[in-house]
DNA sequence: ATTATAATGATAATGGTTGTCATTAACAAT
DNA sequence: ATTGTTAATGACAACCATTATCATTATAAT
């Protein structure tokens, strides 16, 4: 019974209530799903781990809830080049772990990196601070992908 | 009869030539509206363009051809949320003109933005050297995106 | 328990992109 | 200029992730 608060609520279902939304076993194992993963999961990928839990449930409700969830900001949705989109958690209960990625454009492997160096952070700030003065543009949240060849793939040639 | 050197070739026959590609008139085509066009091009938006000039060209000649450019280097893919690829010429006959992106989440609306603050540039740099040495990955182009709201949709809130 | 309606799931449809394959065009060799 | 090799093309079909539809069910306020 973990993640849960006093009232035996799970730590989004507030979000979810303050926004008109109603909690369903279906978003309970899909979010359940999205907490215990560790990779970058496609809609297909969360419909194949929830039916254990959840047999009955549809491919279009994943799509759907997905959708919910990164309206409310607590997924966020990438694309990393192969055809379908990739879901993962924006924060959980211990709160928001944002993080940036590399990806190698040979073997398609995604490195997440949270590490940040002190200037990165700095300049991001910066940065962000200076294109909304420039263009009056309210920045909400940005993407950072670095591209290229990772350990294994550069070896081999 | 513009960008053409002293043998009558355009600036990225060279680089197309020396990688075996053959020069067609519908890869032609597709590069003068690539260079002409200052949005972000879906595929179709070039097969529209491209038609006038060149009548006979299909709608597959225009991915295989951005395929060859993404490939060369010469164009870059984008996503940015509608369901089409964009594409933008990576460099043209007066050099490479890099850039980032301000989405607007509202509108779709896209802003390029290529005066960076100098602090910028010098923290990709030191950013990217860090990542390669920390993962041992050869870093070789990066997608760098801010989303928010633009200014006329602030406004309206 | 009743009620209003948000959510669901089976299914069909959509649409951007890719595969197929016979034909054509580019270009190196002659 | 002619020929031969083969990359490139285009019409068309197929693919497949994602959406739309709609009758049914589950949620939560009353
Ligand atoms: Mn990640
Ligand atoms: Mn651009
Ligand atoms: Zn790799
Ligand atoms: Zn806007």
């Amino acid at each position: 019974m973990k993640n849960r608060d006093c009232r035996g609520h799970l730590w989004w279902h507030g979000r979810f209530r303050g926004c008109g939304y109603r909690i369903t076993l279906g978003r309970e194992a899909i979010l359940e799903v999205l907490s215990r993963a560790n990779q970058h999961l496609s809609a297909e990928d969360i419909y194949i781990k929830v039916h254990p839990m959840y047999p009955n449930i549809g491919l279009t409700t994943v799509y759907r809830t997905l959708d919910v969830l990164v309206d409310l900001g607590l997924v966020f949705k990438f694309d990393f080049g192969d055809k379908r989109a990739r879901y993962e958690l924006a924060e959980g209960p211990k709160g928001a772990h944002h993080h940036h990625h590399l990806i190698c454009t040979n073997c398609k492997r995604v490195i997440d990196y949270t590490d940040f160096i002190d200037e990165e952070v700095e300049l991001l700030n910066q940065t962000e601070k200076g294109l909304s003065k420039k263009y009056n543009f309210m920045i909400t949240n940005h993407l950072i992908q670095f591209y290229g060849l990772c350990d294994k793939c550069n070896n081999k040639k």
